[in-house]
DNA sequence: AAGTAAGCGAGACGGTACGTCGTGTCTTGGT
DNA sequence: ACCAAGACACGACGTACCGTCTCGCTTACTT
């Protein structure tokens, strides 16, 4: 039962202000600008606390990704019946979602902690490629049974392929230049 | 013409080596390891002649972007008349190239250049997507026109969808976990 | 007593390693040639040990000169009894002092960083002038009881000419030039 | 009769300029601040231009004393009859001289340069103590002569005196905490 | 008059040092 | 054993100057 020895047990309190004041100042600063002394300032904590318990200022990232809600980049996808009204729907708010400058930010910084560290990829990829993924799994079932879709449409594919379109527009800072998100979903047969 | 005022002219010589020290530094170290004073040093350049004419590190590595092959991240899509089976090749050409782990290094450290620098991200959209968009557009009207494609798909889609699904992996680090990529050819209608 | 707050307590060995290598560095490269980067380099000790408890490297010479036997620049004024004779004696050896080069340099810093910054001047003041004025004072009573000197002659001032002759022929590096120093004792009544 | 080549000549204004533009920024911001390019901006004169007729900062400000007025530096000593009382006048005069913060500025700029570089110190010795030797030899001749000396009194070990005191005071800032400056006189026997 | 050559303002070059910020570690006194 | 605070050795930042090296231009002496 969660055996420990003598001493001072790990503050829960500090960890969460870690995290919280990690996501505040990635979405306010950008990764680059993202620094421990400043989280540690920030979360009113000393830096040897955090070092204590996180090897790295991307690792703090990567908890944060996984823990909770996932940094509340997780969007429900929305369940009508029409398979292509909802993912076209997940689609928009998805990019309604990040005109928020904030949470455009905080996907701009995730996504570059994810290229510097593995660590942080693998943790988006566990939050965000899985959770879609299954989610895809299971209504493309219920999609191909009642013949909105073709059979053998691969939904890990289709989850690589919406995400991966999402995430490029924010790397290349395209919303508007490039077509509507949406009308991805044409694309799939 | 080229009218010039007084004073020693921009050396074409160090700036090539500039931009050649901080491809080559970007894939060995990553974004994060990659500093102005290493590139300098590599470079054998003072400092300052390298702020004298980029701002940052990410505007260094989006001139390397944009200038000749644009670090060799253009690949060019083969034209059997087959579109599909074109698509698959690019594609499969594109998984090979980033088994090297020199090349994966670098397209990670250009997408985290990316994602904290716009500028960056600018000079990837200017040069992989405007590139890929236009060689679609060429194809699909040729391959509308003999019934290899339905009518209506729109390249800007394909190409966003594509690059995007490439990018989305090399940041979750997923070559193996996800399936092939070339079978991605499979969704376009 | 001596209360202190939280955190690592101020290392006594950076700080003397300090001063050793800015008194070292100073005499063998002059003033010019004293840098905080070669000062941290010889003293094994980050940057930033330096500036957080000096504003400069002449704020590090104004210490040196302070600490301990003023860097050994406090020559003792003989007492023989005869007070014309241990000035002489005193300026002899202030002479042959300064014919090692080593010192010679050290002295020439020391007077640079005076030059530069009021606060080595201060300190040299407080541990030159002060010093010599209180011993010159005991010191011409009892000449002037036993009718070596005129009464009212003012040690502050004998001071100062004394001390501002050896730096002057410092400055200006006339060693040779001029006549012998210890004939300076002639001057005064 | 000063033999030249072809080419343009030395533009005596470009000299002037700059002996003039070194001097103003010595007295505002002292030797540490003062900078070949500085003197360059200040005087409207290439770097080159500088450093083709001399070899450092220090060299400029040697040529700047030896050049004119000898910066100023030089202050008459009066010639009343009365020896002592013009020395007392001539030190009082220095002190007053040397209230006015830019002149002050300019006498500790050209004490830093002297204690750097030997040769602004020879050029310091040549201007100062030599113009203050030569005027002294005469006018203690005369007052030997007249009885207002004793024989036998040195015009080199007095010159020295007073310069070095007033040099002493300067470096050490000591101008209010000492006894006034022209009691000096009271020491010459 | 044309040719030649040195000096000129301008400004980029390879470097060194600056003073600041951040890293990850260590130490202190207190919980 | 953990915590806030904070000093430590180290490395990189972006800036200021160093002394050198072109540039295109302007004199001035030499044919």
């Amino acid at each position: 039962m969660n055996r420990r020895g003598p001493g001072r047990a790990r503050s829960e309190q500090a960890r969460a202000a870690i995290l919280d004041a990690a996501l505040t100042l990635l979405s306010e600063h950008g990764y680059g600008g993202l620094s421990v002394e400043r989280i540690a300032e920030r979360a009113g904590v000393g830096k040897q606390t955090i070092y204590r318990w996180w090897p790295s200022k991307s690792a703090i990232l990567a908890e944060c990704v996984l823990d909770g809600d996932g940094a509340g980049l997780v969007l429900p996808l929305p369940g009508s019946g029409d398979i292509r009204a909802d993912l076209a729907a997940w689609l928009a708010t998805a990019a309604r979602y990040l005109d928020d400058p904030a949470r455009l930010g905080l996907a701009r910084g995730l996504a570059a902690a994810a290229a510097e560290d593995e660590r942080v990829g693998t943790a988006l990829y566990t939050r965000l490629t899985l959770a879609a993924r299954s989610a895809l799994e299971a209504r493309f079932a219920d999609a191909i049974a009642s013949g909105q879709l073709r059979d053998g449409l691969d939904a890990a594919l289709v989850a690589d392929a919406l995400l991966g379109t999402v995430m490029y527009r924010i790397l290349t800072g395209d919303a508007t230049r490039a077509p509507r998100l949406d009308d991805l979903v044409a694309l799939i047969d």
